[in-house]
DNA sequence: TTCCATTATCGTTCATTGGCGATTAACGAT
DNA sequence: ATCGTTAATCGCCAATGAACGATAATGGAA
């Protein structure tokens, strides 16, 4: 179970539209690096960087390193888990 | 259909624990005046109005003035939109 | 090894948040 | 008409957030 600051911590990097959107485009797609996001939102590459690392800080969202580039994912068991929570509501 | 925009704003306010607290407190008990929940928690009436200000503006609860009290409940509706929202990601 | 591509981080600026005490406003009861 | 109860608002302060450009760091390719 997650405590109840991890679920803060989760819907307050779900409180922006871009982080939203982000999360919406790497489940549609699975998978992306950094630039592709960069490419479709009109924010900065630092900002884009910035909104990524708050996600992974909150575990939604994961990111693997393979050579120079990050590859991100969101967090399915934290996803489900989020899930769960808000179906009990 | 909520817009992105009000979906982050529900979500920025669930996004502090206290905030998520009084809304599981909202939803257990119905309904309940600002008195009971500052009663609850180690803050004071001031910052717990606060809170349930955001909470009222971002949509998830809404308060009724009934003399010189206010009834604070969740906003069955928004809270279903949400769930939707969640449970289709 | 040098360059390019990619991402992370730093430093800055302005706006917002979270907490508080004090004050104001609104209403009921005396 | 005054007083007590209740909640909202104001002003303050320290901390955080959101955006940017510039810079650093990493690794692949030439």
């Amino acid at each position: 179970m997650m405590t109840i600051d991890q679920l803060a911590k989760v819907f307050k990097a779900l409180g922006h539209p871009t982080r939203i959107k982000i999360v919406e485009h790497l489940i549609q797609i699975n998978t992306c690096v950094c630039g592709e996001i960069v490419d479709i939102f009109p924010y900065s590459q630092s900002t884009i960087s910035q909104h990524l690392k708050l996600l992974k800080e909150s575990g939604i969202v994961c990111g693997e390193i393979e050579g120079p580039k990050t590859y991100f994912c969101v967090d399915k068991a934290v996803l489900n888990q989020i899930k769960t929570y808000v179906k009990n509501l």
